[in-house]
DNA sequence: AAAAGATACCTAATTTTCTTATGTATATAA
DNA sequence: TTATATACATAAGAAAATTAGGTATCTTTT
């Protein structure tokens, strides 16, 4: 039997609920056509392993964006393995800009709260 | 008998929920004694108007910082009407800096996902 | 004087969004 | 052959909010 122990850091840093609606649309407004595992890839790259989307929250996110009409699906086979690609319909591409703008302006808002020195352009 | 027929903007745009208990700590480090009200008005005044903190999630949040022992109280009469300040412990204080450096992190990551343009300093 | 609004606290039910754990299946590297 | 990577999915539970309700005092408006 073999007993591994991990020393993990602290905090698995995933923190602040709510954004990764944005991230995936974002993403695909970029992209044109992702599957679901390169969009976890995609993230963890971006960020150098920092944020790592969770199958758990992923999964879900992409259904419920796809039931609300914001993603069209397609699947393809490759090497007996089934891909899932999601791309945006009209209203994801409008959604995208909406959700861009809310967010962009809850930062500066948290960068005013957080930081009485900032001024917009500075992080 | 008087209907009102209120036309709210459609997102009440307080997306993204964890970042509530870095606001408290960091609105305490600034003011050494603050009550629930004032950091509700504070946060208004400061985001003019686009963020507020909603009550429901505001009490709950101090009790649990409380609980943890993060903060201390102390209850005021002004007026025949009760105040209960809040502030700092030892661990509030060192937690303050920790909250702090998650969240500039974690915005930080957001930007990297969301903007590849983006280098740290701007925003 | 009455009603409305601001000040000041609180909690409970529900919803949203995540984590954690589990399951299936194939391909590749150790 | 065992572990890791690829690729999908769901279910139970926790965390953190929203929404809605409650109490009470003081001030401003009607």
């Amino acid at each position: 039997m073999t007993v591994r122990c991990i020393t993990e850091t602290m905090s698995n840093n995933n923190l602040i609920k709510g954004s990764l609606q944005t991230i995936i649309l974002k993403l695909l407004e970029e992209n044109e056509k992702m599957y679901g595992y390169e969009i976890t890839q995609r993230v963890k790259e971006l960020t150098e392993g920092e944020i790592k989307i969770t199958e758990g929250a992923l999964y879900p996110a992409l259904h419920k964006l796809e039931a609300e009409g914001m993603l069209t699906t397609e699947i393809q086979q490759v090497d007996n393995r089934v891909r899932k690609y999601y791309s945006l319909t009209k209203d994801g591409h409008r959604e995208v800009s909406a959700k861009m703008s809310e967010l962009q302006s809850f930062v500066g808002n948290l960068q005013r709260i957080l930081d009485p020195e900032w001024k917009p352009g500075l992080i």
